[in-house]
DNA sequence: GGGCTTCCTTGATCCAGGTCAAAAAATGCC
DNA sequence: GGCATTTTTTGACCTGGATCAAGGAAGCCC
């Protein structure tokens, strides 16, 4: 896997390069697209900052003068209404490439919930790099249709789902990405508070808890602090997530 | 802007070409990125078809194997939970790009609620057609954007919204869409029922059709049949949809 | 480790919008 | 044009989840 020894010229030409080398979001980001020997290219281009928690680094409404792409940690993505409701339309994790939109302002607010790292690209270079690299505008192309798949799952979720298939919906795709993460399957992290996900799903911090609390006293899950969910019967939840008839009947 | 006379005999080469010279959505689809004098090269993978009322032409979960450019008509794109419950993502009308997930099954259904007419792309065709015009790829790519900034507006609706606010966001959308075309901008079509405007708006029939009936009665909006409503204030529809403070107080 | 603050849970009550029911209007079909 | 069907409107009532209101449990900072 490691190439290094094989290059060593073309790696120590550029010391920035490292950090995009190194990078542990590498594989999961559209930025596999690019292959190692032109890594600092897009290494030249890719400002890494760190964002602390609680930090807004998109603002909707404002000129999108830059896309991002985050290394670790996770933000918040979301819309709100002049009178102070929100909707958090996604949670950006470690790959997540943020600023998609087309028109030059940002159409949601990103907010950091946890430090975050990311890699900042002014919108002409990485315009640039783009043309020069017509792969990574595919992954950026596949990137986008995925969301839009994960944006029509959540308008089904907000249109049309009980407050407790939506919480079980949360639960079951937090459990199954986090699967793929190595670590351990039925601990699930939540990083983020009850009113964020209350935000999420369209409903009221109170409710999330009260269904929470439902869901542990049915022995489906566990709460073993604020800030985890063990997932007992991860085929129960996926269930009701998905609206099976047979778990709308007992209640 | 007719470039005919100037290339008779590229154009007269392929009579398949006419189709896709004469589109009337053209210009507002994926296909104004390719250039009349190229547009043989499309026109050679472009298989028009007609889609009844009624008719399903994508349905969620097989195999997706073709992409599909709505020419003219309108169809519904819509979710299922087992129990029957629906919820419709959005509607595609004349210039809209079908089918741009990259998984290989289709992520909703797609129902024509008028008759459609479209054009076919087998995947792999599109495939090398948007090798060869890497101007095509950067359309999809926008279009993409484009739609996910609309999916997470109908997140905050769907979300966040209240009833009232949700038709007349449906209305204030529907009404900005059509000035475009050159229609006369205060009537808005409707070509969809009742039911499937509740089914978009994760909402009752019930609900918007007392919510439209409300509308008329405060003299905003009048409905000379069942698919126009006419826009009396889009001012006021605006500041509703959009959530504005003021409107809320005063029911 | 004690007081602060923030976050979470639980209980009581309320109401926007859903459900059920039926009439009215539009459309389609011989 | 008249009957059948579908769609829409309207009314009465009900309920899931919101709202309001306390408590309780973690963190966090001196």
């Amino acid at each position: 896997m490691n190439t290094l020894g094989a290059r060593p010229v073309v790696v120590a030409k550029s010391a920035a390069t490292a950090h995009c080398i190194e990078c542990g979001a590498r594989g999961r980001s559209v930025c596999n697209a690019i292959s190692e020997r032109d890594l600092d290219r897009l290494a030249a281009v890719a400002v890494p900052k760190r964002i602390e928690k609680g930090q807004v680094f998109i603002e909707e409404g404002e000129a999108a003068v830059d896309f991002f792409n985050i290394t670790t940690g996770t933000a918040k993505l979301y819309k709100m209404l002049p009178d102070g409701r929100q909707q958090i339309t996604g949670f950006a994790g470690s790959g997540h490439f943020l600023g998609l939109a087309v028109s030059d302002t940002y159409a949601f607010t990103a907010e950091a919930i946890e430090t975050v790292d990311l890699c900042r690209f002014s919108r002409p270079k990485l315009r640039a790099l783009l043309d020069d690299f017509p792969l990574l505008e595919k992954r950026l192309l596949e990137t986008a249709c995925n969301e839009l798949v994960a944006a029509q799952e959540q308008m089904l979720l907000l249109g049309r789902k009980t407050a407790r298939e939506r919480v079980a919906s949360f639960l079951a795709s937090r459990h199954t990405e986090t699967v793929g993460c190595g670590k351990r399957s039925e601990r699930v992290a939540l990083p983020m508070t009850r009113a964020e996900i209350a935000d999420y799903l369209g409903l009221t911090i109170e409710t999330v808890s009260r269904t929470l609390t439902r869901f542990k006293s049915e022995g489906k899950i566990s709460l073993p602090s604020r800030d985890e969910v063990e997932i007992i019967d991860p085929h129960w939840l996926l269930g009701v997530a998905t609206g099976e008839d047979s778990h709308a009947a007992f209640v």
